[in-house]
DNA sequence: AATAATTTGCGAATGACTTGCAAATATGAG
DNA sequence: CTCATATTTGCAAGTCATTCGCAAATTATT
């Protein structure tokens, strides 16, 4: 396992939210470039140690969002995404899999995965937000 | 109502999956400049006449799809997409309102929107596949 | 029909992500 | 530990979806 990779997954395990590829880059112990960190984070997540979704957000634009993955229990988390503040609550484990198996015996399909997540106004943004009344 | 907003609306009415912008803007019958493109979809999915979300596909790359939405029934629909015909499979209305307001409720924050889609492969796409045993 | 407001097309810009290639680092056989 | 091979890195230049500024054209108002 190369420097960079080592240092890609170090930030995403301690990080408490999906983080972005732009955020890696600036972050100060990834001084690597960032085509290396795309390749890095592209895979991790084929080896299974990161997860990721597309998500749009105003401030930042449309960013792929990666977070650690244990590769030995299969679970991985959905998340909420604050629309004021950008912060990202999390959701907890995924509990899609019957619902999915489901799908895929109505429709014959097989599904190699799929994306969840929420946004909208945390409770924070919100209360801060009420002067608008 | 402008013609472009009518004629992409049309398309949108008539399409069985969702369209991606560049989909819409090498349609025949959309001939209009593609900024014309997007600021009508944004236009129709402000009205809500239109809804969408982003997806990533090897073959065309990331993209927003958008399909027609009755802005009378609030329902929406979500989809299962497949990585080798890159044909989507309707899955049907949203049943979600339930867990999302009990999300809204453990966690004090309000859902504005939600993202939810599979990829796989479909069935056709699977036998044909199979091939390679 | 005349005027004001909105929308369009065009061309250039933006920003996330990718790629080619030579230099640098990791791997591993001896 | 060392040399040879395979993999990864940095750099600079692309791609590609999407956006923007602005003048001309269209639509809505009066």
């Amino acid at each position: 396992m190369t420097k960079a990779r080592k240092a890609l997954l170090e930030v995403l395990k301690t990080s408490e939210e999906p983080v972005s590829a732009s955020h890696l880059i600036k972050h100060p112990s990834i001084r690597f470039d960032q085509a290396t960190v795309y390749r890095n984070l592209h895979y991790l997540e084929e080896q299974g140690m990161a997860d990721s979704f597309i998500l749009h957000c105003t401030e930042h634009g449309t960013e792929r969002y990666y977070s650690y993955r244990n590769r030995e229990d299969a679970s991985h988390h959905h998340w909420f995404h604050c629309q004021i503040c950008h912060r990202f609550i999390d959701l907890g484990d995924c509990r899609y899999d019957e619902q999915l198996s489901r799908w895929e015996q109505a429709y014959g399909f097989t599904v190699c995965d799929h994306t969840f997540f929420l946004t909208g106004l945390c409770k924070a943004c919100k209360s801060s937000t009420a002067s608008a009344n």
